[in-house]
DNA sequence: AGTCGATTGCTAAGCACTTAGCTAGTTTAG
DNA sequence: CTAAACTAGCTAAGTGCTTAGCAATCGACT
């Protein structure tokens, strides 16, 4: 009944009776859920030889279907990270030999980042179990609580582009 | 009508049609809109000299009341962080005057950590534009709505203690 | 009383991100 | 055609976290 976030709005009320803290009581559980989350799904990341970073660019590439290729660029616009992060990242599975850089034939900046067949197997590897753990993250929610979740995450997500 | 995550579950399918990704129509709104509001939140502490880690450490203790004091292993317990993490951060509050750390005199191991009067003004001045950000960012969302989400959240994370 | 395991707080090293700024190539305007 | 502005990708430096491991102290048990 009580949780921390709770126990917290309980000590703002006290301590300043002049604020209204409830937002915190929306906010506060989202910031907190999400962190518990990315450290559940590390779990499984790691025992594919994976994080979080490294599975979000080839889950990327995986999905955008054959051949598997996006520039940098792409890379950037569909993650939550900066294009420096993304060079940093690559740096990484290019070293790994999970992802191949190449010169992109049609302009001289870009570059084509392509799954290698390592690439492409260990991420579909990974995926089932990816996906099992978030279900097994939801699963105290009902299929119907689940849509209304992501209904109203989406209002919140819409403010802001 | 068709945000990020709606591509990426339609990329999914394409490409896999034999999984059911829609867990990821949850769990990758709640990582992405956890990350938009943190940036969002960002703002406010930089307005006030503050980053999101130090106003925590400093919310914590305000909202403990007087005398505004917990022990590193308290300031640990209510974080989502490692111990060595608060360490780190009491060394920037510390280093601001902030904070003071004393010795507990009933524990030769531990130490006390007191919100100065600086700080303590710091984190009064701040607490109320924090409050006016989260509500913005909530705004999109009738008052029902979002208890709806605060519990919807809270059924999720009971699951992890 | 004395020892062994647990607890507290910390530093050191490593990691993935950020911002700032670079080079190279492309596009636009005059 | 050329100069200026923009774009793509990257590295360098700095930040705040993590894990690993330290020294000091406490508590329990013999």
């Amino acid at each position: 009944m009580t949780d921390h976030v709770d126990l917290i709005l309980k000590q703002w009320g006290a301590e300043r009776p002049d604020l209204d803290a409830s937002p915190m009581g929306v906010v506060g559980r989202l910031s907190r859920l999400s962190r518990q989350i990315d450290r559940e799904l590390e779990q499984t990341f790691l025992s594919h030889g994976l994080d979080a970073a490294s599975f979000d660019v080839l889950a990327t590439l995986r999905r955008s279907g054959q051949p598997y290729t996006l520039t940098p660029r792409e890379l950037t616009a569909s993650s939550m990270v900066t294009s420096s992060a993304i060079a940093q990242r690559l740096n990484r599975l290019e070293e790994r030999r999970l992802v191949a850089r190449a010169q992109d034939p049609g302009d001289g900046r870009g570059k084509q980042v392509a799954l290698t067949a390592e690439g492409l197997t260990l991420i579909d590897a990974a995926l089932p179990d990816h996906l099992e753990t978030e279900r097994r993250i939801l699963s105290p929610l009902s299929p119907e609580e689940r849509d209304a979740l992501a209904v109203l995450l989406t209002k919140l997500s819409a403010a802001r582009g």
